[in-house]
DNA sequence: CGATTATGATAGTGTTACTATTATTTACTA
DNA sequence: TAGTAAATAATAGTAACACTATCATAATCG
């Protein structure tokens, strides 16, 4: 089996990590340790003793942890925007690519298998716990312009073109996606931490109460 | 004229901020200063020089920045459905008390000569960049069970109790409200940094657009 | 084989987020 | 008005963090 690889923007890293051994460790192991001590706990050092290297050498990949969760991140993306592609590729009617979006967002990931070194589910949790902070950062404006945002961005025009197609005149399309996709998140964590924020109950049916409140929201806004 | 001022809870300080000169002080450059440079760029020593103290006195205060920041956006919500009280208490219908509290959140906010040492300006703009760092943390679940969203919850709850009066049979009104209410920064945020995640146009208009897309949003999920 | 390149080992710097101790000022009160 | 308690200031110190720099060694590749 081969496994693919996503080609993310050149300013994610300082050597890609995809083309080394040491490089496929760092994102495999960050990935495991951000899930387990949260990104403020995470440092390179404990990375680095956890894989065995140095700080010095994790920095010859990435300029500083942002820039990996950065990286992670817009791993991530690409990694929803290929699977929404793959699910609705075969579709005509946008109203049910959409139907499959909100089902992909709000589904649980899982392991898949067509890329080795990554734990979806890992990373799923590091995007619905510590996504905001790529982006409230007074770095924003540098690396927006340095176009670390360019796959949820990306994916965002996407979905906002399938609300188009089938409402050409409602006059929100991107707004209503970043907020569809940004509450995807906050109402996981919220059902988790402060289910007082939240009517989606933490059980067996958590992702289905999502996808049923996410669906009911987006369709009857552009109804 | 009187300075009104709220009950927030204890746990928020180490000594109330309010009962003194100093706290005040504390209250009302923290605010300035965190506008400025950014809460991660705060420090209680930066802090400390520009009111001419030092970081041992803000510590007596507070625990460390993180409370502090609790305390500034409980004290927001505290100010926020204090306002949203004041123009909904004469009204019946929920429906126009739900309109009131889409006008209020989604408004330019400005400084309430009601409460001199604070300025709403400023404060809200910290609210917009840094509110998810609040219970983004590893101690959402102590901090939660110290009562600190309390004011979150509390104007949460309020709202919700419209929606399921004006729709009785509606299964999500916590998790709209709370969408609806974090939306309404994100999409501030959005509109001056990321501006291909959302339609709003930085402009005079900007607050008109907001509340024009949360409302829309509001009133076709519950209709 | 020789040269480049990646990695490891080690050390060092400035900053942050505190804690601790002692001195001084201020505010109340007997 | 002197006496005392509380608040604050002054100062110092610590461990961790986010790097940067240097040099040695190991792997790779023409």
């Amino acid at each position: 089996m081969t496994t693919l690889s996503f080609k993310l923007n050149d300013h994610l890293y300082l050597r890609d990590p995809q083309h080394t051994s040491l490089g496929l460790k760092i994102i495999q192991v960050s990935v495991e340790l951000i899930d387990q001590l949260g990104f403020e706990q995470f440092t390179f050092k404990k990375l680095a003793a956890k894989i065995d290297s140095t700080e010095a050498s994790i920095y010859r990949y990435f300029e500083n942890k942002h820039r990996l969760l950065h990286y992670l991140v817009a791993w991530y993306w690409s990694w929803m925007e290929y699977r929404i592609n793959l699910y609705t590729s075969a579709l005509v009617d946008p109203k049910e690519k959409l139907k499959a979006f909100i089902r992909l967002i709000a589904e649980e990931k899982k392991y898949d298998p067509n890329f080795e070194f990554v734990d979806e589910e890992a990373l799923s949790r590091i995007v619905v716990a510590e996504l905001d902070k790529t982006y409230l950062t007074k770095w924003v404006d540098d690396d927006n312009k340095d176009g670390l945002f360019g796959g949820f961005k990306s994916l965002c025009k996407k979905i906002a073109g399938w609300i188009t197609e089938l409402k050409p005149d409602y006059p929100y399309p991107n707004s209503l996606v970043s907020t569809l996709l940004l509450a995807s998140n906050q109402q996981v964590f919220f059902a988790e931490h402060l289910p007082s924020l939240t009517n989606i109950r933490k059980n067996e049916t958590t992702h289905a109460q999502l996808g049923h409140f996410l669906e009911n929201v987006l369709f009857n806004v552009i109804k």
